[in-house]
Parts: C-alpha cells; structure tokens; sequence
DNA sequence: CGTAGACCCTGCGCGC
DNA sequence: TGCGCGCAGGGTCTAC
C-alpha cells in the first residue's frame, strides 16, 4: 500500500495528535508480523513515556520517545495507523495497539502482516539492519541525477528496477517508479546502462516532482490507504501510468502497456517513453 | 558481486 | 451464488 508519500502524509496526520502525548502501555494482541514483535523491548522503550518526534526514513515511521528509544512502525503492503477514541471497537487484524493518556489509542491494522513494529536506541538507527544499508532520501538535499547516475555505474538490468532498489534511492516503490518513468519520457526496460546524465537528471528531477505532488494530494489510495485520521488520499486521479492498462496515454493517446519486471507490474506509454 | 524468482499473508474482484 | 484464479502499494532470501 504505502510508499514514501503515504508514509509522509501519515506522519503529517499524526504528528499533532500525538506530539506531547504520552504511551501508558503497549498491546500487541498479535505479534507475528514479517519479524516478530519484540513485545518486552517495544514497552521498555516505549511504556509510561511521551512521545517527542514524529520522523520518516525511507518508508519507515519513526516515533521517538522520551528517553532514548524510538518506535518503527512499517506498513508493508497492507498496514493502517491511526488515531482512535480509546473505547473504539477492536478490529479484526488490529495486532498491535499504544494505548495514550488522553485516553485515545493509536493502533496497527495489517491484513496480510507484512508490516513491522520495532523499539530502537534513537541515536542508533542508522547501524540497525533494517537502516544501514539504505540509500538516499529523495526529498532531501543530496539526491539528484548525478547521484543515480555513480550508482547505476556498473550496474546492470532495468531502469525501474533500480529505482525501487532502496540501497540506491528510498522511498520509490512500485507506482512511483512507474510515474516517475511516464514523466520523465523514459523506457522502463531500459539499462542503466544506457542512460545519459541529461536523462539521469530528468528521471530524478520528475521523481521529486511526482513524489511532491502525492504528498500534497494527500497520498494514493488504490484500496485502503488511510491517513492517522482515516482519510483517503486523491493522488489516484493524478496517476498518468499506472493501473490504467488499455487506456489511452495523457500525452499522446496511445494506450498505455503493462509488462512484468522482477514480478511487479509496470505501466508505461510506447509511445511516449523511449 | 548483481539480478531474477519464490516466498511471506490475507482479501478482493473477476470469469466461469 | 460459489469457487478458483490472479493480483495487490512491502521486503527478504535463495539460486544462479
């Protein structure tokens, strides 16, 4: 479900919900998520303390507590964090669940439990496995066209691929990469190896362009994407590639192609994309 | 080393 | 209506 932009726009929501607020005690009424939930550690970082930060890396969430641990929360495919009354009824899938002193609880629902609940030491992150190895965040100063280009240096295999590489860039999953490419004219089977730097600048250019503009269209909502408050995004209106098989290209009206990459679909425009 | 494919899990929509 | 199939926004592991 979630990728860079849902996760910001996630973040945003709850931010001024929980800033300030303070977890009383943790549940986790599940624990076998894609690792298992380490309940014991998630309270000792976690239980009686106030929560200070609301960050995002890569597509983790970060809350950082008082104290020196910080909660990771990841959404897999199918996670929802949100913002509750207390005495809201318990939900099927709900696996994990902070109960606040206000009273609210902000809670974890993840069908298919690819997603992931951690407690770690704050200033330690970057040396966690699940950090250490990620490459640049693409909204921040630092990423550009020059950076993709020294990565894809002797590199091989297709250009979509290696934008959904997060040793590379984070954040860009399967429909960014598509829209990504759409805007920036750019095959999706096409080698790294053959792209040129005024390219490389073009495709990170409209990598930060598409990824701005679902941020501020509150995310993508294909099924059940939901913001801490439960609202849906409308980046779905805006996508020019992805999930419109067999519709007519924005641009030049030729209908757009799915194909199959390391077994994810790809949306593209013959035409249009070279 | 890098890349392709299988796999983890549940739910939904579609065609029959 | 019911059933089987394919597909789904994530990441990791194995085999080559």
């Amino acid at each position: 479900m979630p990728e860079l932009p849902e996760i910001e726009v996630l973040r945003r929501s709850l931010e001024p919900h929980l800033l300030g607020d303070r977890i009383e005690r943790v549940e986790v009424r599940n624990a076998s998520l894609r690792e298992p939930v380490r309940t014991r550690e998630l309270a000792r970082r976690a239980a009686g303390r106030e929560i200070r930060t609301l960050r995002r890396r890569s597509k983790y969430l970060l809350i950082d507590m008082e104290g020196e641990g910080t909660v990771v929360v990841h959404l897999g495919m199918s996670g929802q964090l949100t913002v509750l009354p207390g005495e809201a009824p318990v939900e099927p899938h709900e696996h994990v669940a902070f109960h606040l002193r206000s009273g609210r609880r902000l809670r974890l629902r993840d069908p298919r439990r690819f997603g992931l609940v951690l407690a770690l030491p704050t200033g330690r992150l970057e040396e966690d496995e699940h950090f250490a190895h990620l490459g640049v965040e693409p909204l921040e100063p630092g990423f550009s066209g020059e950076v993709l280009a020294r990565a894809a240096a002797g590199r091989r295999g297709p250009v979509k691929s290696f934008l959904m590489d997060s040793r590379v860039v984070v954040g860009v999953g399967n429909i960014y990469a598509s829209e990504t490419l759409f805007r920036a004219g750019v095959h999706p089977s096409r080698s790294v190896g053959r792209i040129a730097a005024a390219r490389w600048d073009r495709i990170a250019g409209s990598a930060v362009a598409v990824l701005r503009q679902a941020i501020a269209e509150g995310g993508t909502t294909l099924n059940d994407f939901a913001d801490g408050e439960g609202r849906s995004g409308y980046f779905q209106v805006s996508l020019s590639a992805y999930g419109r098989e067999g519709e007519p290209c924005l641009a030049c009206g030729r209908p757009i192609r799915r194909i199959v990459q390391a077994g994810r679909s790809t949306f593209y425009c013959h035409g249009c994309q070279r």
